[in-house]
DNA sequence: AAGTCTGATGTCAGTGTCTGTCATCACCGT
DNA sequence: ACGGTGATGACAGACACTGACATCAGACTT
């Protein structure tokens, strides 16, 4: 491990947090960051296969943390109800770090190239949802598009949740989306 | 108009079609695209932003579709409804163009680059329904997450309609989803 | 008919992203 | 000491995209 300077990967993701937040997305070179990190251009290629992907790392860990939560969900709860338990387990996972989402939101929100990155990453997200109430017994089209619902519910409430004036906890305003999804399209 | 060779940006949307079905978008250049339409890469630039955008010159239009349907729905629906009423005029749109829609489909799937802009075209038409719904007086975060759920449904409708064996039309299916859609949410 | 204007296109130079390839060099085990 | 290993550097090159300026056919004016 620890031969050469150690963490160049997390040197390189907050070199870039920083000039990313500093001067913009699109402003900012890869050699620029590399730098910052004490590093060449080349080697940040070698850890991240774009200039965007720097900012993605922890869409694995948020992708295995909805797998587990569906895998684990009671075997009597239907399809709706795993989305409940998938969001409640990732409720947990961001607490106590709204200052970092909203940092990073607001990079994100500030560049076209990396709305699109992330929206890649939440269809990512709603494909691993399908497939785990697919693995659960669930069939298609419902399967696609409980995943689809799953994650429009994550990505309003986020929005919400990182939005100036809110002080509600993230758990709350997904389960908030949820409940108000399930009476417009129930009522009426 | 026609003072030069007229239709310059529809012979290189031609061009590109041809070669991204052919060798793929990533093994295409620019420059070829431009080479087969008889005109430079450098006017390609003039008149797509990059070298995906060739493929959605219809997104804008589809975009209108929705506004319009969602303008005229009757006075007393609901946001379901409005959804309803968005669907069927986007089946209208795609009648008679399931080729097309398969071509362009099978391109765009192949390459990563082409879906993530398509995801942000979607995203897009998400938020073009949350606000005409939020027009016709529907309240946040009800209306985003009801454009999010139009969206979801003609996704995986239009997944399903491209799919080689399936022969039931899109309107169909995006009814299909929809009623699916109310029968999961309000169960349980 | 000559002159001028206009707008689409061509030409060229340059920057930045990303890749392939080979060299280097610190540390490991023997 | 000595070769192996894996992270990094150095370098060249393809390609996407941009800015600046030149060209040139047709439209418009007189």
């Amino acid at each position: 491990m620890g031969r050469w300077q150690p963490e160049s990967r997390s040197r390189l993701e907050q070199a870039a947090l920083a000039l990313y937040g500093e001067r913009g997305f699109e402003e900012t070179t890869v050699a620029e960051i590399a730098a910052r990190a004490g590093l060449t251009e080349r080697t940040f290629f070698r850890y991240f296969s774009d200039k965007r992907e720097v900012l993605f790392g922890g869409a694995g860990m948020l992708q295995q943390v909805l797998v587990d939560a569906a895998a684990v969900a009671p075997a009597t709860a239907g399809p709706i109800e795993v989305v409940g338990c998938v969001l409640d387990a990732i409720g947990v996972l961001f607490e106590e770090r709204r200052d970092f989402g909203r940092q990073r939101q607001a990079i994100i929100a500030a560049s076209a190239d990396l709305r699109e990155r992330e929206l890649i990453k939440l269809a990512t997200l709603a494909a691993a949802m399908a497939d785990a109430l697919r693995r659960r017994g669930v069939a298609d089209p419902v399967a696609g598009l409980t995943g689809e619902v799953a994650v429009a519910i994550f990505k309003i409430a986020f929005e919400r949740w990182v939005a100036d004036d809110n002080t509600q906890e993230l758990s709350l305003l997904m389960r908030e989306g949820l409940a108000e999804l399930r009476a417009v399209t129930s009522g009426d």
